[in-house]
DNA sequence: CTCAAACCCATGATATTCCATAGATATCCA
DNA sequence: TGGATATCTATGGAATATCATGGGTTTGAG
């Protein structure tokens, strides 16, 4: 599985190409499609970005729900229905659909937030304050990094 | 599993170079990866350093959370978001980020402490301070090592 | 025909690799 | 034991490769 890490920040130029982070990149290398997988946040004014694999996952734990259930098909819709697959050009750039690009405020540059399975594409500033309140709730509300769960070693 | 042990102190050159001490890329040598991953402590003034294997262990159990929750959401943001995979060079160095060495405060030179499975990078001042700290906390509280789990508790 | 997307190439900055040296430690043989 | 040699480590600098970015050209859809 992909393990994106750290946090990269890259211009958006006039067209809206973007270069993709090159350790991003190696993490995709394996995969069938070589781009990426981007939808808008339901929580953040951000955009959430998979491999193409990953997405496949997501479905897998959408069958949890019943087949044509609310939760089921507001969850469809709001991250099949509205996302993006964007391929990688030859120098390793996506081209960011101008909606996408309003939707998470993005002026000059963008913020590519590796977050392991995931990552993110943040307007620069507007991550700095995620990253505080985000470090923050882990210290108050004393999150950790749970034991691997059941019965594998 | 790595351990690594004992504090060394290295120098850190213009480019931000240090050399890992030898002892601990002999405990990276098994890894996929030949480097280190760093990040931010939440509690000190220092960096944390694990082996690439650590990561994705941390990275399988954070999939364990519900995609999209608030919890994985921060964990996720706080711990991947700004960890930095530093690669070593032919000759075992690391190139430490600009923005990390002034979060510790290095200068001239940097310590690298042996924590076991981790390791933490201080400026060498501060870290004399931490230590008589630690001992002096050891000390007044009585903390021990507990028995290994299994038996009685 | 027109516009946007895909492709190609150039370039500066940055990161990575390579080599050289010196000090310390370990090894070996007389 | 003692001295000479070899090896490992840390460190400095230079050469090389990679990456991000800008601009241009071609393609293709409507």
């Amino acid at each position: 599985m992909a393990l994106f890490l750290s946090t990269f920040t890259n211009k958006v130029d006039q067209k809206g190409r973007v270069s993709v982070p090159a350790s991003f990149r190696a993490e995709l290398s394996e995969e069938s499609f070589q781009g990426v997988v981007l939808f808008r946040s339901n929580v953040h004014q951000c955009l959430e970005g998979f491999a193409w694999s990953y997405m496949q996952e997501i479905g897998k734990r959408l069958d949890n729900f019943d087949l044509f259930s609310a939760e089921q098909d507001d969850l469809a819709t709001s991250i099949f229905g509205t996302a993006v697959q964007l391929p990688l050009d030859g120098d390793g750039r996506i081209i960011l659909p101008a909606d996408l690009i309003s939707f998470c405020d993005l002026k000059e540059k963008a913020s590519f937030v590796g977050m392991g399975a995931k990552f993110q594409i943040w307007n620069p500033q507007s991550f700095e304050q995620r990253r505080d309140t985000a470090r923050q709730a882990v210290q108050s509300k004393g999150l950790t990094i749970p034991k691997s769960t059941g019965g594998e070693r």
